[in-house]
DNA sequence: TCCATACAATACCAAATGGTATCATGTTAA
DNA sequence: TTAACATGATACCATTTGGTATTGTATGGA
């Protein structure tokens, strides 16, 4: 099923997600931490963990009583790739893009 | 303000509104020839092409009594220069995209 | 043990979204 | 002129979305 693409599209479609996501850029920071930076609830920021979490763009992993957010580029290499289908129909030359997803895989931490 | 961003990935949110890029992206066409592809009315149709025009994807221009929709790579720039912002917490290479996007004025049709 | 902490889950609400139906407007060809 | 064509605009409806409030559960320190 093509849903990953949807459910991506989906979690950036929101400006506190694109935020979020930013903040998460700067290091792994739990549910507490990421509503500090909001002025709305905890539930409502963890709903928009979960949403991102959907979207293959954050992993969440449970340490203790607390639960660490981590920015990843699963859903990041989807966008990426969907821009670069456009590549052509667009007077700008971005197949080294492409080429650079497909050499990820080389890369180490 | 920041709402041009926002504009551009609520436009990406939506299905059929990928799609309707897709079919685009093949040439320019009239609201009609676009609804031919869908199952819905030309007034649903319509709608998306609005929210894809305002996201910068899309530019409309009236010839006689059709309208010409074209794919525009403004809101396409946008997106590629978000994810690109990511490539540093990414261990993958995109900075050959940002410098693609701002050689953009210097190529030819 | 026991209580404060950090989160999970659910019910609920207002607003935005995606769609149809309907009517109005400008254009082309006979 | 006039009728069919292609689109524009608006009212309306069901569903989804973004948020709060509330209650429940597991963890860790005194």
């Amino acid at each position: 099923m093509n849903t990953e693409i949807q459910n991506t599209f989906r979690a950036l479609a929101d400006p506190t997600r694109r935020s979020i996501l930013m903040h998460l850029s700067a290091k792994e920071m739990t549910i507490a931490e990421v509503s500090a930076h909001f002025d709305m609830t905890r539930a409502a920021v963890k709903k928009h963990l979960i949403i991102l979490e959907e979207g293959e763009l954050i992993s969440a992993r449970r340490m203790g009583r607390e639960t660490l957010n981590r920015l990843e580029p699963e859903g990041l290499k989807t966008v990426a790739n969907w821009v670069n289908y456009f590549s052509g129909f667009w007077n700008i030359k971005l197949q080294n893009l492409q080429s650079a997803i497909e050499e990820e895989g080389n890369s180490k931490k």
